[in-house]
DNA sequence: CAGTCATTTAAACGTTTGCTTAAAACAGAT
DNA sequence: ATCTGTTTTAAGCAAACGTTTAAATGACTG
C-alpha cells in the first residue's frame, strides 16, 4: 500500500472519480476529456480504462456512487412519512421533503465536494440523451412510482396527468437550482453547518408545495 | 441565384442554421460537430467558417435568431399588461404569461421546427458555462430587471431575495419542460393549431403563479 | 466573351479525442 | 531474494475534431 501525499488523497480510483465528478458537473459529460480528468486526478490516462473499462462506464460509476444511496433514502423517508401519517394522506410538503432532503444530505456529507456535487446532480437530471446506468434504473423507477402514488393520494382531486406534470415541474426547479448553484453562494455564506443549503431547499419546497396546491382549472380529460 | 432542390430548402446559410439548431437542441453545443451539422444541411464543412467565422459564432447566430424577438415581445407584453392594469400591480399570472407566451409563439411560428426549437431554448437556459452572445445580453438583462420589478410590485410582502429565487424557479420549470419536450407529444396529439402546447404553458403558469402566491415563512433577513 | 465577385468545394492542416499496448513499478507471500 | 498478481506508466493507435487553403464553380457586368 503506497503512502499518499498530503495533496493527493486516496486511491487512484477514488481520485479519478472525484475529478470526474467535478469536471462533469462543471462542463458536461461530452466536453470533458479523459486527459482533463486524469490531469486533475494526477493519474495516468490509461488508469481510467484499467479501473473502469471506458469513459462511459466512468460516467456510470460516478452516478452510481450517489444515485443508489439517495434513492434508497428517499424511499425510506417516504415510507417513514406514510407511517407517521397513518392511513391519511401524507401532505405534499412532506412528500417533497422526502424527495429533496436526501440530496441535501448527500451534498453535505463532504463539504469540500459540496458545490461540485450540486452541479453534477443538476446535470444528471437535465442532460438529455443521457441514459441512467442500468444498475440504478430499476430503483429509480420504483422510487418515482412510489412518489407519484403518494402525491396522487395527497391531491385526489387532481387528474393523474396534472400530478405527473407537477412532479415534473418540481424536478425542474430542483435541477435548475442545483445546476446554477454558484448563485447559491450568496446564500450559504455562513459555512459551518451549512444552514444556507437547507434553507434553500425549504424555500424550494415552499414554492413547489404551493404550486401543487393550486386547483386544477380548464376542461379536464381534454389531454 | 441557384434554384433550390425540393428537399434542400433555402440558402446554404439558412440550412446550416436550421441543422445546427436541431442538432444543438438534441445533443448540446459541444457534442455536435461541424461535420454533423453540414452533413444534415447538405453543405460543405468549410461553409460554416465562410458564413459564420467559427463554430462559436455559429452558436451565437442560432441564438440571436430567436432570442432578440422573444425578449422584445416579452417587454412589449409586460408593458401592455402594466398599461391594462393602470397604476395597480399586474397579477403574477399575467407577468408569467408575458414571460412565457412569446416562447410559445416563437415555437409555433414554424410547426416543423417546433420540437426542435423547444429543446434548443431549454438547452440555452440550462447549459451552464455557456455565455449569451454579447449582442443579446443587454436586452436580456433589461428584460430580467423589468420582470423582477413587476413581480416585486405584485408581491410587495415578499423579500427581494424570495422574488428573485421564485423567478429563478419559474425559469427552471420552463427550461426543464422544454428540454424534455418529447414527453410533450402525449399532450399535443391533436396537431392543427397546437392547442397542446398552449395548454401546457397555461399549466406551467398555474403552477408557478401558485408557487409565487405562497406566503413567505421563516425568519427573514437571515439570508 | 472576358472579367469580377461571391460562393462552394475537396483536400489537407495540426490537435485532440478515447482507447490499447507492452513494459515498468509495486505490494505481499514464500 | 524470488515469485505472483495488481497497479501504474510512457508511448502510440486510428479516428474525429475545428479550421485553413487554394482551386473550382456559379452568377452577374462591361
Amino acid at each position: 500500500m503506497t503512502e499518499r501525499a498530503a495533496d493527493v488523497p486516496a486511491e487512484t480510483r477514488e481520485r479519478i472519480l472525484d475529478a470526474a465528478e467535478a469536471l462533469f458537473g462543471e462542463r458536461g459529460f461530452d466536453s470533458v476529456s479523459l486527459r482533463d480528468i486524469t490531469g486533475q486526478a494526477e493519474a495516468n490516462v490509461a488508469a481510467v480504462n484499467y479501473h473502469f473499462g471506458s469513459k462511459e462506464k466512468l460516467v456510470d460509476a460516478v452516478v452510481e456512487r450517489h444515485a443508489g444511496p439517495i434513492n434508497e433514502e428517499r424511499m425510506r423517508r417516504l415510507a417513514d412519512a406514510e407511517e407517521r401519517f397513518e392511513e391519511g394522506p401524507v401532505p405534499v410538503s412532506e412528500i417533497l421533503d422526502a424527495f429533496l432532503r436526501p440530496v441535501v444530505d448527500e451534498i453535505m456529507k463532504d463539504p469540500v465536494t459540496e458545490r461540485v456535487f450540486c452541479k453534477f446532480m443538476g446535470r444528471i437530471m437535465s442532460e438529455q440523451g443521457y441514459q441512467l446506468p442500468e444498475s440504478v434504473k430499476p430503483l429509480f423507477q420504483q422510487m418515482a412510482a412510489a412518489f407519484a402514488q403518494a402525491l396522487r393520494m395527497a391531491r385526489p382531486d387532481l387528474s393523474d396527468q396534472t400530478v405527473m406534470w407537477r412532479m415534473h415541474y418540481s424536478f425542474g426547479v430542483m435541477s435548475h437550482t442545483l445546476m446554477h448553484s454558484e448563485k447559491l453562494e450568496q446564500i450559504s455564506a455562513g459555512r459551518s453547518g451549512n444552514p444556507g443549503l437547507e434553507k434553500l431547499f425549504d424555500h424550494i419546497i415552499e414554492f413547489c408545495a404551493a404550486g401543487f396546491l393550486a386547483p386544477e382549472q380548464g376542461e379536464e380529460g381534454q389531454w
